[in-house]
Formats: C-alpha cells, sequence, structure tokens
DNA sequence: CGTGGCGTTGAGAAGGATCAACTTACGTGG
DNA sequence: CCACGTAAGTTGATCCTTCTCAACGCCACG
C-alpha cells in the first residue's frame, strides 16, 4: 500500500465530480481535492427543464451554480416588458454575480440542463480563502465582459441578416464545451422569440432571415430547432 | 518621538497619491502604504490630449493606467468599419484588461484625461500578492459587465429618442466622480458623431432627438457640447 | 475672408416593425 | 388512429422609424 503523503492528495476527488464538466475547465479546475471534497458537502445537482427560471431580476441571490450541461439564458425587461437577452451561459460556466446580494439579470433555462447547486456563503468563504479560485471566477468575468462587448457590437452595428448568421455562428461554436471543434449540426437552444430578444429583432425577421440564409444555401434547416451548417467559413462571411 | 510600529504603517502614503482620485476609490485603495510606495516606483503620471489613442484592439499591452480625471471611450470596429463604442470609463477605473497580452478593444482619450500609469509587470506581481487587489480588480470587472449588459437593453430594445435620454442620463450620473449627487449641467465627453456610435444611431438621428429633446424643454442646449438637465426625472422617464 | 470641422435640418429611400393570414408540429382525448 | 386545439414558425402586405444623401449654418483658424 502506498504510503499517505503530506500534499494536497492526501485526498482523494469525490466521485461526484470525476466525471464532472466542470472538474477542470471550470472553477472547481481551481481547487484541490482536499477542498473540492469539502465544497461537495453542500453542493447537490439538480436537473431544470427548458423554460425554468432560476434567478430574478433584482431578487436576493441563495445560491450559485455550476452549468454541467445545457444553456442558461439571461435577460433584462423594460418596465413596459421589452425584453432583452444579455447573455448565454454554457458548461462549465458559473452562473450567478459573485458577491452581490441580488441578481442584475434574470436567468432561465434554455434548454435541459443540469446545474451543480453551491450555497452563497460556501461558495463565498471558499473565495475568501483561494486565490486561485477567486483569480478562476475574475477570468471568467472578463471573459463575459469581452463577449458582452462583442455582442454590442452586433447589437447597434449589424444589419438583422448579419445578426442573425452571428447568431448561428456563436452557436455553432460554443454549444459542446468538450468539443474544440465547431459543429455542423446542433440544435438551437433558443426559440425565435428569444433569438429575436437575443439580436435586437422581432420573430418575423429573425424567420426571414432564416429562410434567406437556408435560400442561400448557407444552413440547412433540418427542424426548426435543429440546424446543419455544411460550410462554417462561408457563414462566418454573413456575419459582417 | 513615536516608536516605529511594526504594522503597515510603517510606510507613509507616497506625496503623490495622497491627491489622488484613485486613491481610495480605486485599486490603490486595496493597497497599504508600503505596496503603494513600491508601486509607485514604477508609475509615472501623463496627460493625454482628446482624441489620442492610448490602446489599439488587437495589440500587444504594455501597461495598465488608472484614470485619474476625464473619460476613455473604448470602441470596436468592424472590417469595412462600422464602429460601436463599447463603454466609457471614468475615474478612477483601472484601464486595460488584467492578464491579457492584447487588448480587445480599442482605448481613446475621449476628453482631456490624465492618467497614472502602470507597467504590466509592476501590477501583475502585486496582483499575485494581493488578494485584496485582486479583489477590487474583480469588483470593476464585474460592474463593468453589469454596465455592458445594461447597454445591450439599450442599444437592442429601444427607440432612437430614448437612446439619446439614455446617453444624456448616463452622463449626467457618472460625469463627477466625486460627486454622488447627478450633475445638471455638464460637458458631454463625446461628439456627436461618437455618441452615435455608442448608440448604434447616425450622427443625424442623434442630432435630430438632441433638437426635439431641447423643443420639449427636457434638455438645454447651452453650447454644442455642454448641456443642462433642469429636471433629471423628466429626463429619465425618457429613457423607456 | 476663405476654409474646414462639426453640427443641424430637410427630402427621399430602405430596412425592419407591425398586422394579418397561413402552415407545421405536436399533444390530447374521443 | 384520427379529429381537434394550441403553440411555434413562416410568409405576405403595409407602415413607420431610421438611414442616406444633400444643403446649409456656425465657428475657429490661417
Amino acid at each position: 500500500m502506498q504510503t499517505v503523503r503530506n500534499d494536497t492528495y492526501n485526498f482523494e476527488t469525490p466521485v461526484l465530480c470525476q466525471s464532472c464538466a466542470a472538474r477542470h475547465q471550470g472553477i472547481c479546475g481551481a481547487l484541490n481535492p482536499e477542498q473540492l471534497l469539502e465544497l461537495t458537502k453542500s453542493t447537490r445537482r439538480v436537473r431544470k427543464q427548458a423554460g425554468e427560471e432560476l434567478m430574478a431580476d433584482a431578487m436576493p441571490i441563495s445560491s450559485y451554480a455550476n452549468v454541467l450541461r445545457g444553456v442558461i439564458k439571461l435577460s433584462k425587461v423594460l418596465e413596459d416588458g421589452r425584453q432583452q437577452v444579455v447573455g448565454l451561459q454554457f458548461a462549465p460556466d458559473l452562473l450567478g454575480r459573485p458577491f452581490a446580494a441580488e441578481s442584475r439579470v434574470t436567468a432561465e433555462a434554455a434548454s435541459e440542463v443540469d446545474l451543480c447547486i453551491i450555497p452563497k456563503p460556501a461558495l463565498e468563504s471558499l473565495l475568501t480563502q483561494s486565490a486561485a479560485l477567486e483569480h478562476r471566477v475574475m477570468m471568467q468575468a472578463l471573459r463575459e465582459l469581452d463577449e458582452a462587448r462583442d455582442w454590442m457590437v452586433t447589437l447597434g452595428r449589424k444589419s438583422a441578416a448579419e445578426k442573425v448568421a452571428s447568431f448561428l455562428y456563436l452557436i455553432a461554436t460554443h454549444i459542446d464545451p468538450t468539443d474544440r471543434e465547431p459543429e455542423t449540426s446542433f440544435d438551437l437552444p433558443l426559440s425565435r422569440a428569444d433569438i429575436g430578444d437575443f439580436l435586437g429583432l422581432t420573430i418575423e425577421t429573425v424567420s426571414r432571415q432564416m429562410s434567406k440564409l437556408k435560400a442561400d444555401g448557407v444552413v440547412e434547416i433540418v427542424n426548426y430547432r435543429h440546424v446543419s451548417v455544411p460550410d462554417l467559413a462561408r457563414l462566418r462571411l454573413r456575419c459582417g
């Protein structure tokens, strides 16, 4: 039998975490087995159906969550009901604004999702202990900021056709977190209405532009929710 | 004579920092006098004129900078020249994306600005030493993310009239970093062209909406670059 | 007294929104 | 298994907001 070594490998990776999407790429990658084991005492896995609300704008946050599978839709609404989707989160992102008392967005499961719920105090105490963890969380925030700014260009300066192409390109390159290569055939995680709210367009305009891309042979619409992109470079050209 | 105490107050706040806008509110607020003194060995103050480029998109970053006075414009351009302003930075923000090898945006002085230039290695070594500093930087990134998402709603879902009102409201509430109260009379840090690029509108549309707000008595246009808002609540109502 | 940069105003064109009809997919219950 | 109902998506016609193009005003500067 191997002697017990006095280092971080005293502890083994918890069984639940061994096959977890967030174990290495997500924030848990910054934790050693000991910390991970401690954290798992207060976490729990849940499955949410598409459409379920996970967090409401201006409501207190009681927990964070690692996205393990599926897509989360982040949105904001104006008083009169106009809605804007301000971001999508894919595995292995952390859901929830760190250190904020209340949410600044509404979070909703866009597809069926698996989450690893982490109580707010559990994560926050770990954050103050581990600079490596806080660093990971900061790097995610910075990446989200870059993505938000990229999308501002799409919202402010692109035509409807370019917007829809940009959306399809985004999904093709983000839908599978395990795969480094973009997908050529995938399910859309959003309805036409949500796509419109993401792009600042109406459902009708989204639909027309999708039909146009199909007519031009840039995408195939297998099913309303499933598209296939034979040549990603050609789609990229349509993004403006 | 007081005995020297073995704590952080062994060191005095550097003279240059004593009257600095970033000393308490900005990232330097996370540093003790010792760290601050060490940092000032490699920093230098510079003044930049409106229009000077501080950082180019996709170019290597050699330094960060604290904004001490004035407004920085962050923008992105598409290949064909279409431009989008993706954010404004006011004192005492930190300019420059932490830990990134190259910039993801173009940064330009919108007004005359004073900066405290910090070499990249100097800040980054401090960041790895001080969890408190990294925490501040993360909090700024999270605030910027919130602001970017708020602006996405403006870009995606508001009318031209609401966009221009939102811009004026943003400036009124951000232009003076020392003042808790919004300003009722202020200089616009952006030209009409830049305002258009911030709002995803043309110069002409910005101009027409400004004239309309003036005709409706919501704002007074003292000078092209100086406006006065007698009733901020009325302006707020126009923001949608 | 030009000249050029910046801003405003007007007329016409165009892109996307709105309103409305129709299609497709899918679940439910007879 | 099919009739029905409903939700989601598509397509067409028309309207309206914003863009485009053009002329003009203001002001600083040589």
